[in-house]
DNA sequence: ACAACTATTAGAATCTGTTCTAGTTTGCGA
DNA sequence: TCGCAAACTAGAACAGATTCTAATAGTTGT
């Protein structure tokens, strides 16, 4: 309904400001990469960032606020990797395949914080850009550049379906259900019949 | 951790227990299928069960344990309802869109308990037959009486993906980000491309 | 019937997210 | 520089889930 400027990054004021919000999630992603989501308690976060918590709350709303900020620098992290090594797979579905595995390889690495972020995402009241951002990602490596708004409806559908079940698997992963070949098996038997001839 | 005796209902002493549970979760229910997760205050579940808190906790070790209960009943209606009217279309993945369009339909008469039903499913620490189930019955309408252990893993990847979209769907439409429409379109596309040639 | 054990109860206590209050500091335009 | 609005701080207060306690009631084996 509103819209902060918290979460975007945008409309910040002074340089301090911009270093206090960096401070506030290191301190979460620090917290969370351990004990998960409950070792991330906003009191604990505020101490350790050096801000008090009415400070923390004016930055972040609420917890879940805080969380998608550690995702999204966690989303960026993938990102830049991709920017820095694009996937060099012939066909687009190969392509899509190569992101969604080495994020599955980045979630992977931290196992507590992979957890904490995804289950507390998908349990969101509001919209996170966790998705949309998959789905752009898939689209930019598989449809030769294409953006989200410059996408045919049936594109994004079809980048949006291997995205959902990309978040399922990883939640299958999570309840020890599936392994890493579990995961790469089921998401190239999907990219392929979902993204030829996209 | 550890396996309770309180979400399977077997195990149960005496009748009085077993009523007592039974009154637990109607409470529940009746509490969630109008406020939701939130107005389903384990004070008032308590209160309107006639039960000590402690009782409650007895019971259900957890509030999610609880609302896994609720939704419990409410999936047994689901599927029951789908077996006794098999979808009657042509093609296989039109049954199955028609079999997840139903579901969404039935979801959405109550969209609070929904909104429970879903996400306690997916955040369930355990395995739920949830997922299984579903895929189970997509096989079923749309590989002509397959049954999950018949079925060759290609197939069982396939009616799980579409499975997941339709799963992520539902959030985005809790998130009331998804129209009906919209999302039988979605599940068409998905379908039309995970369910040929099955 | 008796003893041991388990279930239940009312209520206090604890924990953590969130809000509120009152006072202090900071940045900035006049 | 002055003054003001916004940002910050410490800490209390509040809310709801969960745990703990001490007492009572119910069940079971002998």
């Amino acid at each position: 309904m509103d819209s902060h400027a918290t979460t975007g990054g945008h409309s910040v004021r002074t340089r301090s400001q911009h270093q206090r919000r960096k401070r506030i999630v290191q301190a979460a992603a620090a917290l969370a990469s351990r004990g998960g989501v409950e070792a991330m308690q906003m009191r604990t976060v505020a101490e350790r960032a050096g801000v008090a918590l009415g400070t923390l709350y004016r930055y972040f709303p609420s917890k879940m606020d805080l969380v998608v900020a550690v995702v999204g620098e966690e989303i960026d992290l993938l990102e830049n990797s991709i920017e820095r090594r694009p996937p060099g797979a012939a066909t687009p579905s190969s392509r899509a395949v190569d992101v969604l595995m080495r994020a599955t390889r980045g979630l992977m690495r931290e196992p507590e914080l992979a957890d904490a972020l995804i289950r507390s995402l998908i349990m969101a009241e509001v919209q996170t850009p966790f998705g949309d951002r998959m789905t752009g990602l898939l689209l930019r490596v598989s449809a030769d550049g294409l953006t989200l708004e410059q996408a045919s409806e049936e594109q994004r559908d079809l980048a949006g379906s291997l995205a959902s079940v990309w978040v399922q698997e990883l939640l299958e992963m999570l309840r020890g259900r599936r392994t890493y070949d579990q995961i790469q098996r089921r998401i190239e038997t999907a990219a392929s019949r979902l993204l030829t001839d996209i």
